[in-house]
DNA sequence: GAGAGTGTTGTAAC
DNA sequence: GGTTACAACACTCT
């Protein structure tokens, strides 16, 4: 589930409440999850300091002092992250209620940081999707190429947007989804940028206009910042930091509301499958 | 109760 | 190479 805004708004809830702190113990529950051996994991982290977290796409970058390695968290779709400190809970993730929230380690927490103030990050997974694993500073690059333009970031110009779209055949939804062409972007916000920009998602890329693909870029550019600015979104019961639901979901105009009229023209709201994802659209707002 | 669907992505096959 | 289908897994919904 976690895309841009989602992971974002875990990054910068881990900004406020680990980074500086040291890491006095580590409990794995579910060594799937953990990518490398783990006793290199153990020696990495107990006793180390968080020293920074960042984001590329949907991937989190912790950086622990004493090593030039980096602890690479996805979440992938049921993945969560969630802080807790003399009770409270402090960081989000996805898809537990605020009842389990109260009730951690729960049934899918794989793995548990604790640190020296006492607070508990939990790594929750109920598909065991979501991994963690540490890369060299090689690998780290070679991981960073993978990943294509980012809406929010410097590289993300109308002219790289475009470019993308030239000469592929595959349809403007694949585009979007595709994180090593655009980073971050996910099956929601992907349909709900394609409303926007009065695009119909199973659409040629190279069919595009020029008009069109700048219609798309500023969609995109736009619904990624409203996601930020509302603290991410989920369908089911997604809690951020504070333990409440992201705010987007009132701001969704075709993402899960199949069958409804559209909020633009009362059209009724359509389903379909492109690139192999559920994907819905308004058949008169949408060309 | 069985079967389809679910927010991701790496891999294999065409 | 670009594109598509599917598996990885556990849960919910129909």
């Amino acid at each position: 589930m976690p895309e841009l805004p989602e992971v974002e708004t875990v990054r910068r809830d881990l900004v406020r409440h680990i980074v500086g702190k040291t890491i006095t113990g580590l409990v794995l529950s579910q060594t799937k999850v953990v990518r490398g051996k783990r006793d290199v994991f153990e020696q990495a982290l107990i006793s180390h300091r968080i020293t920074s977290v960042d984001r590329i796409g949907k991937l989190l970058i912790l950086s622990v002092d004493g090593t030039y390695q980096k602890l690479l968290v996805h979440l992938k779709m049921t993945g969560q992250l969630i802080y807790r400190a003399n009770g409270t809970v402090i960081a989000g993730g996805h898809s537990l209620t605020k009842q389990s929230l109260d009730d951690l380690p729960n049934k899918h927490t794989r793995a548990v940081v604790h640190f020296a103030d006492g607070g508990r990050l939990f790594f929750n997974d109920m598909r065991l999707f979501a991994y963690i694993e540490f890369v060299s500073p090689e690998r780290m690059e070679q991981v960073r190429a993978g990943y294509g333009v980012e809406p929010g970031t410097a590289g993300f110009t109308k002219q790289a947007f475009a470019t993308v779209f030239h000469k592929r055949t595959t349809s403007v939804k694949a585009i979007l989804l595709n994180q090593s062409l655009i980073a971050g972007v996910g099956n929601i916000y992907a349909d709900e940028a394609c409303f926007r920009a009065g695009i119909r998602p199973m659409r040629r890329a190279n069919q595009l206009t020029e008009k069109e693909i700048g219609l798309l870029y500023r969609a995109v550019d736009d619904v990624i910042k409203l996601g930020i600015e509302k603290r991410g979104t989920t369908f089911n019961h997604f809690v951020d930091g504070d333990g409440n639901s992201g705010g987007f979901l009132p701001f969704l105009k075709v993402y899960g509301r199949t069958g409804k009229p559209c909020k633009r023209c009362h059209a009724i709201i359509k389903k379909t499958v492109c690139a192999g994802r559920g994907t819905h659209y308004c058949s008169k707002c949408q060309k």
